[in-house]
RNA sequence: GCUCGAGUGGUGGAAUUGGUAGACACGUUGGACUUAAAAUCCAAUGGGUAGUAAUGCCCGUACGGGUUCAAGUCCCGUCUCGAGUACCA
């Protein structure tokens, strides 16, 4: 073989990796560790697109190098297998998703009998180090039962504020037992009842569980939730974006049900601090921080009568700028505080406000609205009234639903009080800061501006009046110290089937956690996958869905035993499987638990993670709430699953669109006035539509000669449709079509924006007898437009055809030739010629006209220095996560060798290990040609010598007031003197100098010399 | 609006702590080989300008200032684009 034969070879390596199990990891090595982890993939129908790969390429590369290094490395790869596509396929074609999924992932023939690749061939094809016998999939049994296992955990725990750290709550039982829950300090809903411990001994088992669920890190709890009508499911905060489901863009309205929620919430301080220690870019830890949402300020208590209304202020040292104070409309005191005289105008309002979406309240913040209650509440310090408004610029859902509104230091508030001003209960604002003008605007500073009109408060600057503020607030008992987070706890549950069953039956109306030992409780045969008719879940229609607590197995629904309690119907939630499968993959078959402990200690935490910067507030989030979790528990050793995260960059798609002539074109009557001129004749005639029986496709629509010349042909197309219609003669200036955009698959279309017309009308039917009229060059072009990949745009590109046409390791140097990883960039072949021209290149390095032809004898210096370069470089960058410029020193190194006409071993035995982490194959085939009889893969990396690059001499810029004139060849082992004598003896330096004086020479040994001249 | 990030040839992109801007590749142009095409190889390629030429000069990293012997890189201001967020008290 003489010709570089990307097919053979990538074939063969591939059955030989997958043979041998090169790329199997050990639990016990005395090799230091190193685990590459990538975001597993959704497998989707749609297959792999050269999207996906690009974050594998990158941790592959990184992989094989640690690999040459001497580590044991962990590369797993598995698929996040629960999801909502799948189920919305099995809706619209009755296949059971766990079948539609196997399909995705395995390959095969779908139903309507397209072909699927699988997701698992075609990462095969890309030539990944990956650790197959680690494969996890969260919708396998095997699986989920350690989700569901987690989940129990959950139930089991509570968090102690005290100990900052999740409890059994088994140790919460027992110090209920001893002396009540007054001691306690947990995280849970606010205004829990206080008892004793003989009042908790007392209490029927009932009543202690209920009591209990309040404390439990996942409870259940009538919260307001985002429910998607279309989707048939509540979502996450995270799910929806600007108002409508990530998925599918369908609206969401909110609605009050009884949900599994997970406190997070209680982590919010640890999940803020930890992100300090971790190597993440800086964008997505002030993505999680902006999404906790810290603020630290106080609670503040108004009297009202006989009622208290809370508010939390990040700003209690200006508690005595109150003006009045606004409550959400929702807010639970409303109705019990308004007026009789108000009462009208506070219905009015609140109905109103109700009436109006999300979206909309979302889509207009600049509308100031509000109505006075009549009431007013006391000023806990000066005791004056104030005035009580609601009004929708304050959230129910944050803080406690209430403000103490300061106009003077507060921009909404100013706006309010403005906008009611001269109003019953609006009165003047009152300003606080010493000499500032806030007539205009509000002053929201945090500086020096002492505080006046404030009593003991007056001449304090903004952090002494927070301090002393709450100290007295505290001291009367109408307020204290308190920091706010706007992170709220996860709703849990999902109205699907495609997810993880809950481990969860009910008994008098309580949920019971079924025993560990049982799990998995694998998800029951359902007969559609809709809801049923009575709303419940589609797990509302499995027949047999009923826990048996004798047999402790799931049993039918008709069974009538004492014994027999109902299942939960709702199923988790995405995120679940996902958030510890890092964990899984350290000790994938372990059949006796999730993971050992050895098998944890051992590989610790993810020391590299790859994936989308999407999941910066989902899976990222929840995840490492997980992980906090399981680490109080004792079942980690860690608190931070994922040490260095890199988010790779999107690669878009660029979809291709063609111009299509509508069937309707409208028709101005005959004219036969010449006598007036066009616009008067257009006013004159009459409009009539006509219908044509052919499309028209238009290859360059904004060119206005094309158009005129599809116009034509249209119009004889008429003449020859319409023989009764007259005077088509003078028509043709009135002839009037209107065109749409259609989406072409981009597989039709070639580099240069050509459609390919036949594949075109084989694939849309209705354009089968369409008429398509061409360029003058005779070629038919789509326009472009970059946007995300996916199915529904036709824009998908596979890399199996790349890998076709070029090979897999034409396809990994591309994808990383492209630019930095983290890039967002559009999927382009252009330049993916130069790349293949490469591999063939250095191909031809190891060969001659013969074949394989490798000399035994001295590498020249040369060689040596471009050998040695390449190494520091590639090591360089690999480190740096720099894989582009790699690739680019692969090139120059070969294209030196070359011109050096180098064969020597010296040179390209340890250049195939260079490139062996980007383009495997060709490597291990090389290295196998050398006479290699073990895999490349554990080869040591080629160690940099400095010695090879030293050269007694190095090319200087010469410059003239920093400005670069020419370079000079100088010595490398002089002074700086002796430096400046041999500049200052040239010739073109003089000539540069003559009639100039030198003010100053600046002379930096290896790098610059720069005369200052005047 | 706020927060974060980015603006470099026709294109993707290089430029380690301030030290030869445009590496590498695509594209384009010209040439070699060929009956021809493909493939391959060679040369040129930021803009302007002077010269027959060798060669030289000027301008150039979004825009306007500044610091420095020296700025794509540091500082201040402006503009544009992208991402996140959206009344969070």
């Amino acid at each position: 073989m003489t010709h570089y034969d990307h097919k053979s070879i990538e074939a063969k390596w591939q059955k030989h990796w997958a043979a041998n199990k090169t790329f199997k990891a050990t639990n016990n090595s005395g090799k230091p560790k190193f685990y590459a982890l990538d975001m597993f993939p959704y497998p989707s129908g749609a297959g792999l697109h050269v999207g996906h790969p690009l974050g594998y390429i990158a941790s592959d590369i990184v992989s094989r190098y640690k690999r040459h290094k001497g580590f044991n490395v962990l590369h797993p790869m598995g698929y996040d297998s629960f999801g909502l596509p799948a189920e919305q396929y099995a809706i619209q074609t009755g296949q059971h998703p766990a079948e539609t999924t196997k399909t995705n992932i395995e390959g095969g023939t779908d139903k309507s009998g397209n072909k699927i690749a699988g997701y698992r061939n075609q990462m095969d094809r890309i030539g990944f180090s990956f650790d197959w016998d680690r494969e996890v999939r969260t919708s396998s049994p095997d699986y989920y039962k350690y989700t569901q296992e987690i989940f129990i955990m959950l139930f089991d725990s509570w968090y102690d504020n005290d100990a900052d750290k999740a409890q059994p709550i088994s140790l919460l039982e027992s110090r209920f037992r001893e002396s009540g829950n007054s001691n306690i300090n947990a995280a849970t809903d606010e205004d829990l009842k206080q008892f004793t411990a003989a009042e908790w001994n007392a209490f029927t088992e009932k009543e202690q569980q209920e009591i209990l669920l309040d404390y439990r890190l996942t409870f259940l709890a009538d919260t307001e939730v985002n429910w998607c009508p279309a989707l048939g499911t509540v979502l996450a905060n995270d799910e929806i974006v600007n108002g409508v489901s990530e998925r599918g863009g369908h609206p969401v309205v909110r609605k009050k049900m009884r949900q599994w929620m997970m406190r997070i919430s209680a982590f919010a301080e640890r999940l803020l601090t930890g992100l300090e220690g971790l190597d993440w870019a800086e964008s997505i830890k002030e993505i999680q921080r902006n999404w906790i949402g810290k603020s630290v300020g106080a609670m503040v208590s108004f009297k009202l009568n006989e009622h208290k209304i809370d508010v939390f202020t990040t700003r209690p040292d200006t508690i005595y700028g109150v003006t009045f104070m606004t409550l959400a409309p929702e807010h639970e005191l409303v109705d019990q505080i308004t007026t009789a005289a108000q009462k009208d105008a506070v219905e009015a309002y609140k109905k109103a406000t109700a009436a109006r979406s999300e979206r909309e309240r979302m889509a207009d913040v600049k509308t100031i609205s509000g109505v006075f209650t009549g009431a007013y509440a006391t000023h806990p310090l000066s005791g004056e009234p104030v005035p009580v408004w609601i009004g929708d610029y304050v959230l129910a859902g944050y803080g406690t639903g209430a403000v103490m509104a300061v106009p003077c230091g507060d921009e909404r508030d100013h706006a309010f009080a403005n906008y009611f001003a001269g109003q019953e209960g609006m009165p003047a604002i009152k300003n606080i800061f010493d000499g500032v003008d806030i007539s205009e605007e509000a002053y929201g500073a945090k500086d020096k501006t002492p505080l006046c009109n404030s009593d003991f408060l007056n001449g304090m600057s903004y952090k002494q009046a927070m301090y002393t503020a709450i100290q007295k607030l505290e001291e009367i008992g109408a307020g204290k110290g308190k920091t706010n987070y706007r992170l709220r706890d996860a709703v849990f549950s999902r109205q699907r089937y495609w997810g993880e069953p809950f481990p969860v039956y009910y008994k008098d109306g309580l949920p019971q956690m079924i025993d560990r030992k049982h799990l998995p409780i694998e998800l029951p045969e359902v007969d559609e996958y809709l809801p049923t008719e009575d709303g419940a879940p589609p797990l509302g229609r499995a027949t047999t869905w009923s826990w048996c607590t004798k047999e402790n197995k799931v049993v039918s629904n008709d069974d009538d035993r004492d014994c027999v309690y109902p299942l939960e119907l709702n199923t988790m939630p995405g995120w679940a499987g996902s958030s510890w499968y890092m964990f899984r993959y350290m000790d994938a078959n372990n059949e006796n638990e999730m993971f050992s402990a050895e098998a944890q200690e051992y590989w610790n935490n993810v020391d590299l993670y790859i994936g989308g910067s999407e999941h910066a507030t989902g899976h990222l989030l929840y995840s490492r709430f997980w992980v906090k979790l399981l680490h109080d528990l004792g079942k980690v050793t860690v608190e931070e699953p994922f040490q260095k995260m890199i988010n790779q960059g999107m690669i878009l798609g660029e979809s291709a669109f063609v111009t299509r002539v509508n069937n309707m074109v409208s028709l101005r009557d005959s004219i036969k006035r010449p006598e007036l001129s066009l616009t008067d004749a257009v006013k004159e005639s009459t409009i009539r539509r006509l219908k044509l029986s052919n499309q028209y496709y238009i290859s360059d629509f904004g060119n206005k000669e094309e158009r005129e010349a599809l116009r034509q042909i249209i119009l004889n197309d008429l003449i020859k449709e319409y023989p009764n219609e007259t005077e088509w003669e003078n028509t043709e200036n009135f002839l009037h079509f209107y065109v749409d955009v259609i989406p072409a698959n981009v597989e039709f279309v070639n580099r240069d924006n050509e459609l390919d017309i036949s594949a075109f009308k084989n694939w849309r039917n209705d354009a089968k007898n369409a008429v398509f009229y061409s360029s003058k060059d005779g070629t038919f072009k789509v326009s472009r437009e970059v946007e995300k990949m996916s199915k529904s745009k036709y824009n998908v590109v596979s890399p199996d055809d790349i890998c076709d046409q070029y090979g897999a390791d034409t396809l990994r140097l591309y994808e990383m030739f492209l630019g930095p990883l983290e890039q967002a960039k559009p999927w382009n072949t252009a330049g993916i010629t130069g790349v293949y021209g490469f591999m063939k290149k250095l191909w031809k390095l190891y060969h001659n006209d013969a074949g394989f032809s490798v000399s035994e004898e001295k590498a020249s210096p040369d060689s040596m220095k471009t050998l040695h370069k390449t190494i520091k470089k590639v090591q360089d960058d690999i480190e740096n996560f720099s894989f582009n410029t790699s690739v680019s020193s692969f090139m120059i190194a070969v294209n030196e060798l070359t011109a050096q006409k180098c064969n020597s071993r010296e040179v390209l035995e340890p250049l195939a290990v260079l490139v062996s982490p980007y383009a495997p194959h060709i490597a291990e085939e090389l290295w196998s040609l050398l006479g290699h009889k073990e895999s490349i893969s554990e080869a040591p990396f080629p160690v940099f010598d400095e010695k090879h690059l030293v050269e007694s001499s190095k090319t200087y810029p010469i410059s003239f007031n920093g400005k670069m004139k020419f370079t000079l060849d100088l010595p490398v082992d002089v002074s700086k003197d002796e430096l400046e004598k041999m500049v200052l003896e040239n010739e073109k330096v003089q000539q540069q100098l003559e009639g100039k004086q030198i003010r100053k020479t600046i002379i930096v040994p290896g790098k610059i010399v720069n005369f200052v001249v005047g």
